[in-house]
DNA sequence: TATCCTTACGGAATTCGTAAGCATG
DNA sequence: CATGCTTACGAATTCCGTAAGGATA
C-alpha cells in the first residue's frame, strides 16, 4: 500500500470513475494507473470499483467506505506539507481564495492590498465562479478559502462562518418613471422589466423569494453575475436593476438613481468557508480575520472542530 | 513522503526518540530509519527531532504538531485494511481485548464463549494488564477494544462507554470476629488488616475513597490484581478481604464468609474503550453488543463522533 | 469502431541492508 | 568507550512508461 494508489483511486472517483481521464489529470500513464489500482484493491481484498468487463461503472460497498478514509488521509497528507511550509516559510507561499465576482470586484480589493502589505511573498491567486464551484474547489483542496453569499452551508465537510451582511439596492435611469418615486416597492418594480444576478449569485435566491412571497413574478429580461454589467444594462435603459448595495458608487454611477432596498428583500450573509480538517496557514488565519475581524483564529478553529465526526460516505 | 517515513517516525516517537530502538521494533535497519525520517525532514523543510550533536533529544514545535497529523494519518491506514477484511473475510479475522484480570476471569467468560459460537473463524487474544495499560493499548492500536473499572475515560482519544456496574463484597474466614457482626461498617474492617486490589485496580480507588472520606486510614497488608490471590491470603487468616462481588463464589469459596458492601463503597461502573477514529469490524461491534446489550452499534458510532475534533498535541 | 481497461516488458528510480564513521554522555 | 545517529555503497525491489491486446457501447 502506498499514498499513490490512494491517489489514483481518489483521482478516478473525483473523474467518474473514468481511469484515462485520472490518468491524464495526474500525468502519468493510463496503465500505471490501472497496475497500481488492481493492486491496491488486490492487498486489501475487495474490489473498490465494480467493472463492467472493462469499464468502471460504479464504487463498491467497501469502496464507497474506503474513499471516505482515503479522502480524510490525502487531507492529512496535505496538512503534513502545510505545516511543513508554515514553519519553513511562514511569511510565503500559495493563497488560492475561491469567490463570485461581486466579492472579488467590492469586498476583497482593500482586503487583499492589506494582506499584501503584510505578507508580499504570499502568492495570491482567485478562483472566481458560481458559488457552488467556490464549494466545490474548497471541498476538493484546490481552493483554500471560499468566499461567497450562498450556497456554501450545505456542506458537511465545509466549515461556513458569517462575514458580514449586506442589502441590495435598486438601481434606474434618471428618466425612469420610478426615478420620480420617494420609496419603491415590490409591486412598483415588478411592474417594470428587471435586471440582476444570474441564478444562485449574490442574493439572487432572496430577491427571487420576496417576489415569490407577495406572489408577485417580475419579468426578468437580463441576468448576469457580474453587477458591472447589469449597472451597464440598466442604463441602456433595459430594465429596473437589483444589485448588491455595495456595487453602486454615487462618484463613478453619476448616470443612474439609487434606492437602498433592505426593507424590500431580505438581508444576506456572506460567509467564509474552509475545508473542514484542513490545517491552515498562518497567514491564511490572517487573512480571513482581515476580512472580518470578528473571525479570530480562535473562532476559525473552534467553528471548525465544534461537531460530529459523522460523515455521508461511511455507514459506519 | 511516503508511509513507511511515516511509521518511521511514529515509532521513533513512541519509542522516545531512540532510532535505535524504533528500527529493532520495525524489523528494518537502524540507517536505513535514520535515512527516511532525514529525507522527510528535508522535503518538509523542518526538523521533526531537536538534535543534540548526533542525538534526538526531543520534538521540535513543527514535530509535535506532525505527530498528530501523522498518527492520524496511521489510523487511517489501519482502517484502509480493516474495511477491506471486514468485507472480504468477515467472519474471520482477530480481535484483541485489552483487559484487567477481573474481568477476564469473571466478566468475559460468558461473552467470550457466545462470541466464539457466533464467529468461530475470529482469533481471540487477552491482553491483561493494569487500567492504565489497557487504555495504552487500545490507544496504540495493539488493541481493539479495552475493558476496565478504571482510568479509560482520561483519554481525549479513548472512547469509553459504560457497560455495567457492580458493587465490592467484603469476606472474612469463619473464625473472623467480623464473622459474627450482621452487618459491617467501614470503622468495623479498619479495626483490622485488609486484604484487596492492587492500586488502581478494580476498584480500588473508590476503596481508599470511602475509607478517606471517613477519616479512615486502613492497615493494607497485602495487594493482589487478582480476587482469588486475595481469597487465598484471606482463607490464611491474613486479613478481612475486600472484593468485587462477582469473584465471590458461594459454592467455590465455603470456607469464607461474605458480606455485601454496597453500602460501604460507592458504585463501580466497568467501560468498554475504543479507540477514536478507529474503524470497527462487524464482530468487534458484536462483540461489544454481546458485553453489554444495551450499547448498540449505533450507540457506539454515536459515541465515537460525538465530540469536539480538538487534538491536544496539536495547537491547531 | 471508438473508447477504455488490462497485460507484457524493459528501463529507471527508490528502497534497504551492510559496513564504516563519528559525536555524545 | 559504549551508545547512537550519519554517511557510503551495492543489491534488490518497486515503480512507471511504451506497446500491444481485448472488451464494451
Amino acid at each position: 500500500m502506498n499514498l499513490q494508489q490512494l491517489r489514483y483511486v481518489r483521482e478516478t472517483v473525483r473523474r467518474k470513475l473514468n481511469l484515462t481521464d485520472a490518468a491524464r489529470a495526474l500525468h502519468t500513464s493510463q496503465p500505471g494507473v490501472s497496475k497500481q489500482i488492481r493492486e491496491f484493491e488486490e492487498e486489501l481484498g475487495v474490489d473498490i470499483f465494480e467493472r463492467h468487463g472493462r469499464r468502471f461503472v460504479s464504487l463498491t460497498p467497501p469502496g464507497q467506505e474506503l474513499i471516505g478514509i482515503i479522502d480524510r488521509i490525502l487531507l492529512e497528507i496535505d496538512n503534513l506539507r502545510r505545516v511543513g511550509e508554515n514553519y519553513a516559510a511562514g511569511d510565503s507561499g500559495r493563497l488560492t481564495i475561491a469567490t463570485t465576482h461581486t466579492q472579488a470586484r467590492y469586498a476583497l480589493p482593500r482586503v487583499i492590498a492589506a494582506f499584501r502589505e503584510h505578507y508580499p511573498k504570499v502568492r495570491l491567486s482567485l478562483q472566481q465562479g458560481n458559488p457552488s464551484a467556490v464549494a466545490r474547489w474548497v471541498l476538493s483542496g484546490e481552493a483554500d478559502i471560499g468566499i461567497a453569499t450562498e450556497s456554501l452551508d450545505h456542506f458537511d465537510d465545509l466549515v461556513a462562518l458569517p462575514a458580514y451582511t449586506w442589502t441590495h439596492s435598486v438601481v434606474v435611469p434618471p428618466d425612469h418613471p420610478l426615478a420620480r418615486e420617494k420609496a419603491l416597492t415590490l409591486e412598483a418594480i415588478a411592474a417594470y422589466p428587471v435586471v440582476t444576478y444570474s441564478k444562485e449569485f449574490t442574493g439572487r435566491s432572496h430577491i427571487d423569494g420576496a417576489f415569490a412571497d407577495r406572489g408577485l413574478s417580475p419579468d426578468i429580461v437580463l441576468t448576469a453575475i457580474d453587477s458591472d454589467v447589469i449597472k451597464t444594462y440598466v442604463e441602456l435603459g433595459l430594465g429596473v436593476g437589483i444589485i448588491a448595495s455595495v456595487a453602486f458608487d454615487p462618484e463613478r454611477d453619476r448616470q443612474l438613481k439609487c434606492f437602498g432596498a433592505s426593507g424590500l428583500f431580505p438581508i444576506n450573509t456572506t460567509r467564509v468557508a474552509v475545508r473542514r480538517g484542513a490545517y491552515l496557514r498562518d497567514f491564511t488565519f490572517a487573512f480571513i480575520e482581515s476580512f472580518a475581524p470578528e473571525l479570530l483564529r480562535e473562532r476559525v478553529l473552534e467553528a471548525m472542530a465544534d461537531r460530529q465526526m459523522t460523515d455521508p460516505t461511511s455507514p459506519q
